[in-house]
RNA sequence: GGAGAGAUACUCAAGAGGUCGAAGAGGAGGCCCUGCUAAGGCCUUAGUCCGGGCAACUGGAGCGAGGGUUCAAAUCCCUCUCUCUCCGCCA
């Protein structure tokens, strides 16, 4: 969500940034939220100047009643009754012009930073550096699937009687693997200086709608039955909703943190869950990062925090490349975004891992996360970035350490997390 | 899950329908007194949000949140959230 303020003082700055996203459909809310805003703040002045005679009014009767001259207070009451009619019109109409432009201003897209390439969709996404080398290897790498089967370390079938369509049990050395990722990406975070958090994995309705829209939720989050409680799809979602409605010392920041949750997710829509892997489920595990800084610190916080990702994924032996959002693919509350893409040498391609954006302020001013500045309170700037996700992650570390014969090899940063183990075997059976 | 108590400014706390946007105390800041220190005296200290005005300034909202009753709500009623105490259950 933008500034109100940008549009009353800047609305073709506003109009030419949904332009850059291929937005044209929404050019005439700009013109139309300008006529609500003025509609309603003409409203508010008269309401405010009938409530001031309300006040007046009230504090007479209040003063004729004491001295028992009641009639005169009756006589008073009826002008405030009177008042009061059109004080509750004013309101209705108030509420109703407040909600409209809320609901506008909500699609109103964040305006991009002036970096962002400028392209209609994905297809337009442009990559902008890689890291290790892309390798082919000499024999030929299973799905992922059959790569965990081998290890011993997969099954659907279970997870399908006991959960259904989207679940897994991830067994054995594979299983460890996973948490040894995580716990190596939690450490590598602590490390930066990063405050480590476990969140809370459901959250209230109130949160939900601060972090994401409504259609994403619908999409995304699940509801537990007969509580106004949702699980996290991300800890972003209660990591940042933490800091709700909250003022933060400017000496407390910036803040940075980086939590573990599970991750739930109905995954409704276009791709929905494939039948054999793990690529896209309705349950992973995610280490996360967030930052919420100062608003000129953000584009420099952005740029740390992708990079630690492609540190941690070159530390495990996996290429991977970063693939900047254009500006018609960048979700609307996002000022800049770009993907982590770790390298498949089965399909011979990128795939998503990770996603650092900053969003500008416009998820603080959702929310109200602001700073007490010397020249009065500002909305802070919050970031967030995925440090690793259990199961791309498994799939492309699988597919990068894989040797000929079926066994994974462990680069040296994980190996003190799985007991000093350099390899993984196959399991015979 | 049961029973009770509570939520008021930076903190503690009074207020129980009408000059209450809120006493008092602590803390913090300023000034005075003082050779220094201690003690003392005086003063200031509601943030926030939304409007109007070039501005000085000014109107409105706001006593955990949301509704309701009333001419008028911190105060009465309803719902919710959170905190504390006791009982039960539990990793």
């Amino acid at each position: 969500m933008i500034d109100i303020n940008l549009i009353r003082t800047n609305p073709e700055l506003v109009k030419e940034n949904i332009k850059k996203k291929f937005q044209n459909n929404k050019l005439e809310l700009v013109d139309k939220v300008l006529e609500l805003d003025n509609k309603n703040r003409a409203l508010k002045k008269e309401g405010d100047d009938l409530r001031a005679s309300r006040n007046k009014l009230s504090g007479q009767i209040g003063l004729l009643m004491k001295e028992k001259k009641i009639d005169e207070a009756n006589e008073i009451k009826k002008q405030v009754v009177k008042n009061n009619e059109r004080i509750v019109e004013i309101e209705k109409e108030e509420d109703e012009l407040t909600k409209q432009i809320k609901t506008i201003m909500m699609t109103i897209p964040n305006i991009i930073d002036s970096t962002v390439p400028i392209g209609k969709d994905d297809s337009e996404n442009v990559e902008i550096e890689k890291f290790g080398e892309p390798v082919v290897p000499n024999f030929e790498i299973p799905y992922h699937a059959d790569i965990l089967e081998k290890l011993g370390g997969l099954d659907k079938e279970s997870a399908g009687r006991t959960s259904g369509n989207g679940f897994y049990y991830l067994m054995g050395d594979p299983a460890r693997l996973v948490s040894a990722m995580i716990s190596y990406a939690r450490d590598y975070m602590i490390n930066q200086g990063f405050t480590y958090c476990i969140p809370p994995f459901m959250i209230r309705a109130d949160v939900v709608n601060g972090v994401m829209s409504f259609a994403e939720m619908d999409a995304m989050m699940y509801k537990i039955e007969g509580e106004d409680l949702f699980l996290i799809g991300t800890s972003e979602h209660s990591m940042i909703g933490k800091f709700k409605d909250q003022i933060i010392k400017e000496s407390d920041l910036p803040i940075t943190m980086t939590s573990y949750s599970p991750c739930f997710r109905k995954e409704v829509g276009a791709h929905g869950i494939e039948e054999r892997g793990i690529y896209r489920v309705h349950q992973f595990e995610k280490q996360e990062m967030i930052v919420i800084c100062k608003p000129e610190e953000s584009m420099d916080w952005y740029n740390k925090m992708w990079a630690y990702t492609v540190d941690i994924f070159r530390n495990l032996n996996i290429p991977v490349r970063t693939l900047e959002c254009c500006s018609g693919d960048l979700a609307d509350l996002k000022v800049k975004s770009c993907d982590v893409e770790a390298w498949s040498p089965r399909q011979q391609k990128y795939f998503e891992v990770g996603s650092c954006s900053t969003l500008g302020d416009a998820q603080a001013r959702r929310l109200g996360i602001r700073a007490k500045g010397e020249k009065g309170n500002y909305y802070l700037h919050t970031l967030n970035n995925t440090v690793l996700a259990s199961t791309r992650a498994l799939i492309a570390f699988l597919e990068n350490n894989l040797n000929a014969d079926g066994s994974v090899n462990i680069p040296k940063a994980l190996q003190p997390y799985m007991g000093g183990k350099t390899k993984i075997e196959v399991k015979q059976k």
